[in-house]
DNA sequence: TAGATTGTTAATCGATTAACAATC
DNA sequence: TAGATTGTTAATCGATTAACAATC
C-alpha cells in the first residue's frame, strides 16, 4: 500500500462514517450516493477510492460490506488502537468520556495529570495517573497515540516526554506548535477555529 | 479587502499567537523568526502577510506592534464576538470552561440543552438555557457564532435553527455533515483525527 | 442490447516554495 | 556603502473536477 495522499486520508474517516447512513437494504451503492452523504463530489469519492485500492463495479457501484472492511482496516481500526490523555482538565475528561472514541474501537488506558488532587481518582472509569508514571502507563499499556490537553505552557515538555516513551503519534490540542522529532502530530486548535469564523463574519455577506 | 485565500485565513490565528512568542525588546521581526516559531516556511510568511496587505519594511522587518493591531483587526476581534454553545454534554462544557475562548475577547453568553436537569445551572458562570429559549438567547445576545456539541442525531435539527435564529457561522463538533444555506460551518472530527493518526500507525515506520 | 456507473486521464485550480531584484 | 530582508514572480507541487471510454 503507502503514498496514499493526505487529503484522501483524511477523508476515508468521513467516508466510512457515511457508509453507516446508507439504507442496508442493498449490497451496493454509487460513488453518488455516497457523495451526497459525505458533501463531496463523486468524482472525488472515485478517485479516492481508487487510490487506496478500492475498485467497484461499473454499471452498479461499491460493495458496501467490502468497503467498510476495507476502510476499517486501512485505518488500521481492525485492532485496538490505545491511547492515553495528557492533561485532565476540562478538557481532557471531556475527552475520556468522549463516546466517539470508543464508538471506533480506541481505548483510553488512562488520563495523566500532575494534581495530586485529580491523581488516583477515576474519570468516565478512566484512572488518573501521576506524570510521573507516564512511562508506566504507555509501557504497560501499549499505547500508540497520547492526547495533550494540558495548558499552552507544558505541552512542548509533554510532547518530549510522550516521545521518549516510544509514542508513535500525538494529537495536540494545546496551542503550542510542537518540536519532536520521528511522530505524526496533528493539531486540533480550537481558539484558531472561531478566529477563522469570525474573520468571515465581516468578509462579503457581512451585515 | 477580501479574497484572502482560504488556506492563508486558516495561518492567520497562528501568526497572531506566535508574535506573543517574539521578545518583547525589538520593535520588529523579520519573516524568518515569525516563520520559526509558527513551524512554517519564511515565504509563507511573507506572501501569506502580503496577501492581506500588510507590508514590512526592507532589510529591516515587520512592525511588531503593528503586525499584532492589523492581524486582530483581520480577524475581527476588535469586537467583542458572542457565542452560544448548543449541548451542555461534558465537551460543551468544557468548552464553556475554555480559556483559550475568553482570551481573544470571545465571550460565550449561554449554553443550551434539552435536558430539564441542566436548564436553569450554570457551567463556570455560564447559564444553561432550554433549546426552546435558543431564539431569546441568540437575539438578545447579538450572537453572531453557535457551536454545537450535540449527538450526532440532533446536530442537523440544531443546525438549522441555529440558521433560523439568523447566526452566521457554525463549529461543529458533531459528527455530521450538516445542510444549512448561507452560513459558513466548520468542522472538528474528534474522532476523525484519531482515526488519521491510526491509519499512520501502519504506514511506512511502522514496527 | 441499453442503461448505469466505474476508473482514469487530462484540465483546472489552488497552495507552497525558490529565487532574486528591489530597497531599506 | 554593505548587509539584511522584503515583496513578488515564476516554478513546482498537490488537490479537485470534468469528461468520457471502458465495461458491467
Amino acid at each position: 500500500m503507502a503514498n496514499i495522499p493526505p487529503a484522501t486520508v483524511a477523508r476515508l474517516p468521513l467516508y466510512l462514517r457515511s457508509l453507516a447512513s446508507l439504507p442496508s437494504d442493498r449490497p451496493t451503492c454509487s460513488s453518488e450516493e455516497l457523495a451526497q452523504i459525505a458533501g463531496v463530489q463523486s468524482a472525488q469519492v472515485r478517485k479516492d477510492l481508487s487510490l487506496v485500492g478500492l475498485r467497484g463495479v461499473r454499471g452498479v457501484g461499491y460493495d458496501i460490506d467490502g468497503l467498510r472492511l476495507q476502510l476499517t482496516r486501512l485505518l488500521g481500526l481492525d485492532h485496538e488502537v490505545r491511547v492515553v490523555i495528557v492533561g485532565a482538565g476540562n478538557l481532557g475528561r471531556a475527552l475520556a468520556d468522549f463516546a466517539g472514541f470508543r464508538e471506533w474501537g480506541f481505548t483510553i488506558v488512562g488520563l495523566v495529570d500532575n494534581d495530586p488532587a485529580k491523581i488516583g481518582t477515576t474519570v468516565a472509569g478512566v484512572p488518573v495517573n501521576a506524570l510521573s508514571d507516564l512511562d508506566r502507563v504507555v509501557g504497560d499499556g501499549e499505547v500508540s497515540i497520547g492526547i495533550i490537553a494540558t495548558p499552552p505552557g507544558a505541552a512542548q515538555d509533554v510532547a518530549q516526554r510522550l516521545a521518549d516513551t516510544g509514542i508513535r503519534s500525538i494529537l495536540n490540542f494545546a496551542p503550542t506548535v510542537l518540536r519532536v522529532d520521528g511522530i505524526e502530530v496533528r493539531r486540533v486548535d480550537l481558539s484558531s477555529e472561531l478566529q477563522i469564523l469570525a474573520h468571515h463574519l465581516h468578509g462579503p455577506g457581512a451585515l
